[in-house]
DNA sequence: AGACGATAAGACATATTGCGTCTCACTGTC
DNA sequence: GACAGTGAGACGCAATATGTCTTATCGTCT
């Protein structure tokens, strides 16, 4: 059923996906569904994994898992991700998820909340490369960097263990912003320190 | 505008797709897009050329561009297409699409007419390959034909030259199929002629 | 400056679709 | 036969899409 839901997901974009979309690729009726799931929204959540990430940034904010260095590998991440923020079928979803648009109850209510909470913590540190009050931006790059999260392999992954979460990020998110020239966008940076 | 219309049908699928996506990947309102096509339904059919491949079968059984070479190449591609039909992600756009379906009015109008079209000037060649009454996979396949036709670059295509079809077709149609095996496939066709 | 055409933004009524719940019939198991 | 699980589908309600309209803005032409 998750497969199902994060395949519908890959193919028609979040904002796309019905309930019997999900339904048809699980080869299970909507009553089946609805049986398994309190909602539709539910079997999204579970399927893209938004409270696993939740606790992600919480225990990153928390200091939990070894967040000063992590913070610092997604400050990095997002700063190199600025070259370029096109050819994402993912991101428009995120740029358009605040409250009254079109895109209805799943990213009004769990997105924008993630990448809210994601802001909080990162602006202070996202500042120095991105300039003070440019959220429209850190906005973006957070979306992407939550939406690669969305897309990795459902493996498990200790969110709590420092060096679990640090090897997730090096396998899934920084492949997924296409280092176009290997570390040569890193070296850009303005610390140029690691 | 006809291009960020394909480019929205490339993303979302056909059946997903909505005026205000096509208006705002064209960067104009959508009062805009109405002074410019009658209907959202008629951006679609411009952009995936729909009415182009009806006059493309119509010139076909009529034998106006070399029918019978082409109609035997059209079969021999819809052969060699038996072999997998998945990670087609707009095939299911067409299997879905039968009057009372909820693919709305786009679908109910003009894919299936051309389908059935198609069907019926290439049962009789497809006869031999497929077996008498087989028409729903017949029906996949042609799917995947006209499929592949629309997601082919909107060059200018002279459909009532035989030669200018036929290099049309070898060069978007066949690629389509994704040929594993080179000309392998091909020799495993019935006659093995082409 | 003033007239003109084209456009963006958005309100509006209508039509369509999606959501969640429900009932009914079918199937396999005990 | 009782039972749990399921598929198909109807139902009311909410959300979205469609197509038209009005208003304000911008650039062009006279």
């Amino acid at each position: 059923m998750l497969d199902a839901a994060k395949a519908c997901c890959e193919r028609w974009g979040i904002e796309k996906v019905t309930v019997d979309d999900i339904a048809a690729a699980a080869g299970v009726s909507r009553a089946t569904l609805y049986r398994l799931f309190p909602g539709g929204k539910d079997v999204l959540f579970d399927a893209l994994r938004v409270r696993d990430i939740e606790e992600f940034f919480t225990r990153l904010t928390a200091g939990v898992a070894g967040a000063d260095t992590l913070s610092e590998l997604l400050v990095r991440t997002v700063v190199v991700a600025t070259t370029d923020l096109r050819g994402d079928d993912h991101l428009a979803i995120m740029l358009a998820s605040e409250p009254g648009d079109t895109l209805g109850q799943l990213t009004v209510q769990g997105l924008p909340r993630i990448i809210r909470m994601a802001s909080l913590f990162l602006a202070p540190l996202v500042e120095p490369y991105v300039g003070r009050g440019d959220s429209s931006r850190l906005v973006e790059l957070l979306s992407r960097l939550v939406i690669s999260y969305f897309l990795a392999p459902s493996d498990h992954v200790d969110l709590g263990d420092a060096e679990s979460a640090r090897q997730f990020i090096s396998t899934y998110i920084l492949p997924a912003f296409e280092f176009t020239s290997g570390t040569s966008l890193i070296a850009a940076s303005p610390t140029g320190a690691l």
